[in-house]
DNA sequence: TTGTCATATGAACAACTGTTCATATGACAA
DNA sequence: TTGTCATATGAACAGTTGTTCATATGACAA
C-alpha cells in the first residue's frame, strides 16, 4: 500500500488520500494570504482594538485609552489592520476615526469565541 | 469635550464612546485565548495542513507528502494544532491518523477566504 | 509665521516562531 | 531480544514580531 512520490521524495502511506488532498490543496499564495489575515487577528492588543471598534468608531487616543496601550503602539497596530483592510478610517481635522471595514471580523470573532468556549 | 482617565493617565477625546467601549471590552484572558486560536491559523504550513484535513483523515507522513514539508516539521506543527484542539487523532498500530476536531475551522476558513477575496 | 495637538513613522531591542538536525519513544515483526 | 517503522521531542538558530523612544508629519489656531 505504501508509495513514493517523485515530486518531493517523501514516502507516504495512503496514496489515494494523498493524491486527492493534493488535488484540492489551496495554492501557496492563498495559503499565505489566509495566514496573513489570521496573523492580523493573532495578537491580544489587536483583538482588543477590534473589539473596541465593534459598535462604534474611535480615534487613536480613544483606542489607546480603552485598551490601556500607548498611542504609538496603537498607531503601529492600526497600520497593520489598515494594510489587511480590517479597519477603515476617515479624517476630521487632526483626528482620525477608525472603524471596522466589513463584518467578516464579527463572524470570525464569533467563531473564535465559540471555539475557545468548547474547552 | 476632552477628558482625562485617572486609571491610565492617557488623555482621550470622546469620553462617552470610550466609557462604553470599556464596559463591553473583552477581558484579558479571553483576548489572549482568542489571539492564541488565530495564531494557530496564522502560518501557511498549518493552513495547508488543516486544508488537507478538510475532507479526510491523514497520517503524519501523508500530511508531509501533501504539503511538501518534513515529517518532523509537520509533527511539531501538529502538536500546536492538538494543543489548540483544532485537530484530533486516533492510533492504528504505529500510525497516527489526524482529523479536524470540529467545524469551526471550516467556517473560519470560509470567512477568511471571503475576506481576502474582497481585495 | 509659530506653536500645539493628533497621529504616523523609523530605529532599536527583547521576545517569540518555525524549521532543521539529532535523538528518543512506542508499536510491531522476526 | 533485536531491528525497523512512524512519530515525537529537544536543542539550536535565523527570521519575525510588538513594544518603546525619539522624531516627523499634517492640520489647525493665534
Amino acid at each position: 500500500m505504501a508509495a513514493e512520490f517523485d515530486k518531493c521524495g517523501i514516502s507516504c502511506i495512503h496514496e489515494a488520500a494523498v493524491t486527492e488532498a493534493r488535488e484540492h490543496m489551496i495554492n501557496e499564495e492563498k495559503a499565505q494570504a489566509l495566514a496573513d489575515t489570521f496573523k492580523t487577528l493573532a495578537d491580544p492588543t489587536r483583538v482588543k482594538m477590534l473589539f473596541a471598534l465593534l459598535n462604534r468608531e474611535l480615534c487613536v487616543c480613544d483606542l489607546a485609552a480603552v485598551i490601556g496601550a500607548s498611542e504609538s503602539a496603537v498607531s503601529h497596530q492600526l497600520r497593520m489592520l489598515r494594510t489587511q483592510r480590517l479597519v477603515k478610517f476617515r479624517r476630521e481635522g487632526k483626528i482620525m476615526f477608525y472603524s471596522l471595514n466589513d463584518n467578516h471580523i464579527i463572524t470570525l470573532f464569533e467563531q473564535g469565541i465559540d471555539h475557545i468556549g468548547h474547552s
